[in-house]
DNA sequence: CGTTGGCACTTACTTGCTCAGAGTGCCAAT
DNA sequence: ATTGGCACTCTGAGCAAGTAAGTGCCAACG
C-alpha cells in the first residue's frame, strides 16, 4: 500500500513535469523505485480501479484523475520551500506601495508572475472592516462628497446632491458627531448605529443628514461589497494544450465578478485547494483553484489565490500562494 | 478604377462575413455585381499587384492585406449605425453608475460587450484634470490622509506621516490655503503654483507643508499618472484562429499597462484606426486597434477603443466605439 | 506468494500515396 | 475590354501500411 502510494506520487510527479502520460517503462527508470515495470503495471492496475488513474487510450500511459491529485495533494506532498531569488521577488515587489489599490496591484502581478499562473486578489472585505474615519467635503453648496476609510485600507468615495445647502457648520457639527459615533465599529454595525442619527439634529437639517446616512450605508453595505482584480491571465495561454477544449470557456467564467468571488468564497486562515471536478462551475472544471486568506492583523479579511490547469505543481503552487499571502499581510499591517 | 475598388470592397465584406479566402467565382455569385469570373480575375491580379489583396497559396481565393483593410477603411466603408437594441443597451448599461470607478468599469464592459472585441478604456488623464477640491484628513496627529478631487471625477487618496504633529487649527488653516491657491488649476501646474507655498506657514510648520506639497506633487504628476481597465478578453479567444500564432503574445502584450497606455496615445477627438503591422508592438501585428478620444466637457480628456482581430468589420465596430465614447462622455457632464 | 520476463494485443501516430475540389493565369474568341 | 475555356497548381481528405508505445496476462522464478 505504501508502495502503491509511492507509485501515485511518481506518476504525478512525472506527468507534471513531463505533461505526458507516464508509462511502467519510464517510470521504473526516472524514479528510484528498485522495482521492475511489470510489478509497476500490476500496481497501475490497482491504482486504475481506485480511480486514482486513467489511461487516455490502450496504448497510452497514465495519467492522474483529479481524485488521484486530491490524494496527492492530502497525503502525499509536502512543503516545498521557495528559492531564494524568489523569495526576493517577492520582497522587492511590494517596497515602494503607496496605497492598498496599489499594494493589490502588485500583489496580483506578483503572484502571476512567481507561479506563473492566473492570480486574483480579493480586497479586504468592507464586512471584517471597521471604521477608521469618515470625512464630509462640501464640493458646492448642495454637493458633497463622502469618503469612508477602513482600517483595512479601503477608501470609498462617493459624491451626493442634497435639496437644500446646508451651512459650513452644520457640516462639521456632521462630521465631528458621525465620527464620535462610527469610529472603530464594524461597518457592518454601522446601519444600528446610525439608525437614529439624524435625531442629533434640527429639523431643517434632518433631510439632509437623512440622505447622508443612506448613502454612508450604501458605500458600506450594500454596493461594492467586494472588489477583486486578476492578472496573468496570458497564462492561461500558454497552458492552452492542458485545458479539453480551449481557453475560451475559462476566460469567460474568470470574467464574471460573480465566478471569481465564488471561487475566493468567505475569507477563511488556512489554505485550500480545490481541484477540477471538485469546482462547482462547470467551466472551470478542467482547472484548480489554491486560496488562502491574509489580512493585516492575521485574520484573514480577504482572500488570494491562482487558478491553473489541474496538472500543476501544487506544492510550488501551494507555498507560492502561501508566501505572498504572508507576506502582503505582514505588508498591510506596516503600511497602510 | 472605380470597379475595382467595388471588388475590393467586396472582397473585404465577403472575407469579414466567411472567414474564408474569396474567390472569383462566388464574388461574382454573391455580390451584385454584373461582370464575370474572368474579368474579376484579371481585376484581382491588379489589386494584388497593388498590395491590396493577397493569396494565402496557389489554389485560394484572396484575402485583404493590412493594405487593403487600410484603403477600405479610409475610402470605402461609410458609417453604419447602430440597431436600435444595441443603442438600448448602451442606454441602459451605465445608468445607477455612482462614482467614476464605476462608469468607466461599466464602460469598459459594455464596450467589449457591443463589439466582441478586448475593450480598453482610459481613466480621464490627471494631465487634462484641474483641482476641484483637496482635502486634508487627520487620521491621528502625525497621519494624514490628502484626498486631490479633479474635475474629471478622479479622486486620489495618499496617507503620510509627519515627522512632527500638525495642530487642527494649523491644518484647518492649511487646507483653506491650499484650497484658494490650487483650486481651478490644471493639476499639470500645481508645481509652479506650490513652489513657494510653504513660506505661508510659520518656521515650525514649514517641515511639515513641504511634506504634505510633495505627496500632493507625487499624486497629481509623477505617479499613477495613467490607469487603464481591460475587459472582454475572452473574446480574443473566440477568434482565435485569427491569430497567427495563437493568443497567448496578445494576451501577453494586454497585460502590460505600457503598451496598452501606447496603444491608447493621447487623447485626440478624432477616432483612430490602427490596422495589423501599422502598430509598432510586433506582438500585435496581427490585430486592430481602433481608439477614439471622450470626456464630460466634450474635449477629449482620455481615450477608448478596442483592440480586436485584423479581419473585423470595421464600420460596425467604428460607429459602436463612437457611440459608447458619445454616451460616456455625456453621462460624464451630467451626472459626476 | 509476490515479483519478474516474455509475449501477444491494442491503439495512436506517422508516412506515403492518390484523388477530388477549388481557384488561378493565360489565351483565343467575341 | 470582356469572356469562356483549359491546363496548371496547391490543399485537404481519405486510405493503407508500418512503427512505436504501452498494456494485460501468463508462466517461471526465488
Amino acid at each position: 500500500m505504501e508502495r502503491r502510494m509511492e507509485i501515485l506520487r511518481a506518476i504525478v510527479e512525472d506527468y507534471v513535469a513531463t505533461h505526458e502520460p507516464v508509462g511502467s517503462k519510464v517510470l521504473a527508470a526516472r524514479h528510484g523505485l528498485s522495482i521492475s515495470p511489470a510489478t509497476i503495471r500490476n500496481e497501475m492496475a490497482a491504482l486504475e480501479d481506485e480511480g486514482l488513474i486513467i489511461q487516455p487510450h490502450t496504448s497510452a500511459g497514465r495519467i492522474p484523475t483529479d481524485l488521484g491529485y486530491r490524494v496527492f495533494v492530502d497525503r502525499l506532498s509536502s512543503v516545498k520551500p521557495l528559492s531564494t531569488p524568489e523569495r526576493r521577488a517577492i520582497d522587492k515587489f511590494l517596497q515602494g506601495a503607496v496605497d492598498l489599490d496599489d499594494v493589490v496591484a502588485r500583489t496580483v502581478r506578483l503572484l502571476a508572475q512567481v507561479t506563473h499562473q492566473v492570480a486574483i486578489v480579493q480586497y479586504p472585505s468592507l464586512k471584517r472592516s471597521s471604521v477608521r474615519h469618515i470625512e464630509v467635503i462640501s464640493l458646492s453648496p448642495t454637493r458633497l462628497m463622502l469618503v469612508l476609510i477602513a482600517d483595512t485600507g479601503r477608501v470609498e468615495q462617493r459624491v451626493l446632491d442634497l435639496v437644500s445647502p446646508m451651512s459650513e457648520s452644520a457640516l462639521a457639527d456632521m462630521r465631528t458627531k458621525l465620527n464620535s459615533e462610527a469610529q472603530g465599529k464594524k461597518l457592518s454595525a454601522l446601519p444600528v448605529i446610525l439608525e437614529a442619527f439624524e435625531k442629533n439634529f434640527t429639523p431643517a437639517e434632518q433631510k439632509s443628514v437623512r440622505t447622508v446616512v443612506s448613502v454612508i450605508l450604501e458605500m458600506a453595505i450594500e454596493r461594492n461589497e467586494e472588489r477583486v482584480v486578476i492578472s496573468g491571465t496570458s497564462n492561461l495561454a500558454r497552458h492552452a494544450p492542458d485545458f479539453n477544449e480551449s481557453v475560451h470557456p475559462v476566460l469567460e467564467a474568470l470574467e464574471e465578478q460573480v465566478v471569481l468571488l465564488r471561487l475566493l468564497g468567505e475569507a477563511v486562515d488556512e489554505m485550500k485547494v480545490r481541484i477540477g471536478h471538485e469546482q462547482e462551475d462547470k467551466k472551470l472544471h478542467s482547472t484548480s483553484v489554491i486560496t488562502t486568506g491574509y489580512g493585516p492583523t492575521g485574520e484573514a479579511v480577504a482572500t488570494l489565490g491562482i487558478i491553473g490547469p489541474t496538472r500543476m505543481d501544487y506544492p510550488t503552487s501551494m507555498s507560492a500562494v502561501g508566501a505572498v499571502a504572508r507576506y502582503v499581510s505582514r505588508f498591510l499591517q506596516e503600511e497602510i
